[in-house]
This record gives structure tokens, C-alpha cells and sequence, in this order.
DNA sequence: ATGTCCCTATATCAATCTGATATATGTCTT
DNA sequence: AAGACATATATCAGATTGATATAGGGACAT
């Protein structure tokens, strides 16, 4: 899915800086998708320059200019028909998809070629993460003071989504616990 | 993880040509890391230049030269001291950590944008997919001909590991089949 | 028979993305 | 008073992808 089309897709629940649609993708948005500010900046650039977004400068005292993107008619229009003529290639990817690049898999694949006390903590470390990750997921209160953005996260959409990912990590940290036993002991 | 350290685990389980391992990847180790061919034969060259690994050519009739790759002393040291040293960061990435670029989970969270009868095939048709890549995971025939690849897959962390994807995929099945309403209907 | 498609097998490359870094300041902790 | 962290935008070298090229074999349909 292009950058572009994320960066839209989030700005239809509301305005938001570069800066809040990075949080999102790191909040509740996590486990689905993450950019980097080296890919969204520039999309929003460009979105702009297509006039599928409106950028406002609100001057802050000693900080950078912050830069409120709104979605115009002719983005969501945009947006809507991409969506639709490219969804069918998005069912085959993702975080049980192509994509995959688990360096945690891997090195638990690897793990062999570790001491047992080496890899006793790099699970115990890996539980604790994924709790972690578990709590931005599952985080009820507000994302960001001046955002509208809490809609995409509440929405039936975002609960389902969120509930996904949820789940799949709830799982992951079940096997673990259960089955750690056979890479060390 | 670089593309060179996995190369080097991925021939401390036996020699095996670029071809090859593109295939265990998509294979077996299917949902738990990808690479391109753009990415595994400049690897190769790589770890050839540095006596990491050595090459043998096979002319073939008519096709061109298989590239045998075999990981040397050298290699092996190598990949052990990086894979202790490096081991730390791996554990806060992965399918269920930061490089998640799920293109399934964003279009469902979008699919409020899709007409019902459009969201029903994408399930249904995800589902399919996701019963696909369990069967290229749990499949227990013999990977290559000519391959003794066959030994990481069937390894104490072979199994952990694809047993760690299988049950999250499961876990996905079930979550999209039991909530799937709120998205329609 | 001839076309279409997939498999084996290596290789390259434009377009894209990341991770690090730079810039600038406020607040909170130690 | 130093250090860490949050707000906020921006850039860029290096790495990766997805497409494409090359080249023949075998299977199956029209």
C-alpha cells in the first residue's frame, strides 16, 4: 500500500500533523503498520502539491511551524477509488503475508548457535516486549490532547483491527511461555 | 538482521544456492522472513569476496550454472559472533514488533471506504490465503531434491519456530471468522 | 503443432523506505 | 546543572523491493 495512501486514509478521520500520523502508526496503529518520518513528510509534500490535502502553518513560539493536514473532496475521492481498485492485491500480504521480516523468528531459528542463559533472557525480554506492545494496542485513553484521530481507533474498523493484532500477540506469548522449555533446558 | 548474516545460517544447515534458499524462505520458514533475489545474490557475492562462504559451479545443460554455496570455518565464526552480539536487538522487532507493514490489517481498518459485498470476498479470500501459507509452514515432504536444507525445518528450533507462526495464523482464522460481522453485515 | 504457463536459475536496477542525523526548545527527573 | 525525553520538521546514504531480462524444459490446452 503506498505511503500515500495511508497518510490519506488517516487524515479522513481528521486533521493531524506528520508528527501525530507517525504517533499513530506507533500507538494504537501499532503491530499494523509503521513509517518512517523520512516516508511521510515527504508523501504529504507531495499529497499537497496534488491538492489531495490543505496544509495550515500554525507558528509556535520557539518551535518549528506545526503543519495541520486536512483532506480536501477531491482526496477522499481519491482515496475511496484507489482503495477500491487496489484491495484485492492487499488480501495476500501483511503480518501473516509476504512481508514478513521477523528478526526475533529468526534469530530463535538461529538459536542454536547461543548459550542456554543467552537465550533464557532474550524470551523473558521478548514476553515483557510484547506485553508492552499489547498495552499501546489496547490503550483506551486519548492519543494525542489536540487530535481527532481517537475516531479510527474507536471506529468498528479499528476495534476489529486492533482486536486482531491483540489476539495474535496474546498467542505469541502463550506459545512462548508454554513451549521455551525446548530451545534451552 | 542483515541479509548476509542470513544467508550464513541458512548454509550452516548445508550448501544451497541462492535459488534454494529464496525457496526455504518462501517455504518452511514461510511467515517468518523474506528476502529477493536482488537481495540474496549480491549477499552471496559478498560473503564470497570476504572467504565466508566458497563457491562451486555446476555447469547444467542448458540452463545456466547452478552456484553451490558452502559455508567455510571462517563463515561459521563469523555468523556465531554476530548473532551473540547483535542478539539484543532483535527482540523488540518482528512480525508482532515495529517492521509490521501489515497492507491486510490497514485495508480492513479502511474498509469502511469499500462497498459490503466487496469486504465479504476480501475475507473470504484472505482466509483462503492465510489456510494456504499454514500448509507451506506445516508441510513435512522433502523441501528440495537435492537440498539438505531439510535440517533446519525439522531442527528443535525449526519446529518451535514454525510452530509459533502456525498457532498465530490459527488464532488469525478464528478471530476473522468470529467477528467477521462487524465489518459487514 | 503452437501457445501459454510455470519451473529452474542467475542477475540487474529504478523507485522506494529506513535509520541516523540535524535543528531547536521546553519540561521533568536526578 | 546535566541528562533524558517530548514536540516538530527535514534530509540523505545505504539497503530493499518488484519488475524485468535471459534462457531453456516440461505440462497441458486449443
Amino acid at each position: 500500500m503506498q505511503t500515500d495512501t495511508i497518510c490519506l486514509g488517516i487524515l479522513r478521520s481528521g486533521p493531524a500533523t506528520g508528527y501525530v500520523i507517525k504517533g499513530v502508526l506507533e500507538g494504537p496503529l501499532n503491530q499494523i503498520y509503521n513509517l518512517s518520518f523520512g516516508s511521510i513528510y515527504p508523501a504529504l509534500s507531495k499529497l499537497t502539491k496534488e491538492k489531495y490535502v490543505t496544509v495550515k502553518q500554525h507558528a509556535q513560539d520557539k518551535k518549528p511551524d506545526k503543519k495541520v493536514y486536512t483532506i480536501t473532496k477531491k482526496g477522499i475521492s481519491y482515496f475511496e477509488e484507489t482503495l477500491l481498485e487496489e484491495s484485492g492485491k492487499y488480501v495476500r500480504s501483511g503480518n501473516y503475508g509476504d512481508q514478513i521480516k521477523s528478526e526475533f523468528a529468526m534469530l530463535l531459528l538461529f538459536s542454536k548457535s547461543l548459550p542456554k542463559e543467552n537465550i533464557k533472557l532474550i524470551l523473558d525480554e521478548r514476553i515483557l516486549y510484547a506485553q508492552q506492545q499489547l498495552n499501546l494496542i489496547t490503550y483506551e485513553g486519548p492519543i494525542a490532547k489536540d487530535s481527532s484521530l481517537n475516531a479510527i481507533r474507536n471506529s468498528a474498523q479499528g476495534q476489529f483491527t486492533r482486536g486482531l493484532m491483540a489476539e495474535v500477540i496474546k498467542t505469541a506469548i502463550n506459545y512462548i511461555e508454554k513451549n521455551r522449555k525446548k530451545l534451552h533446558d
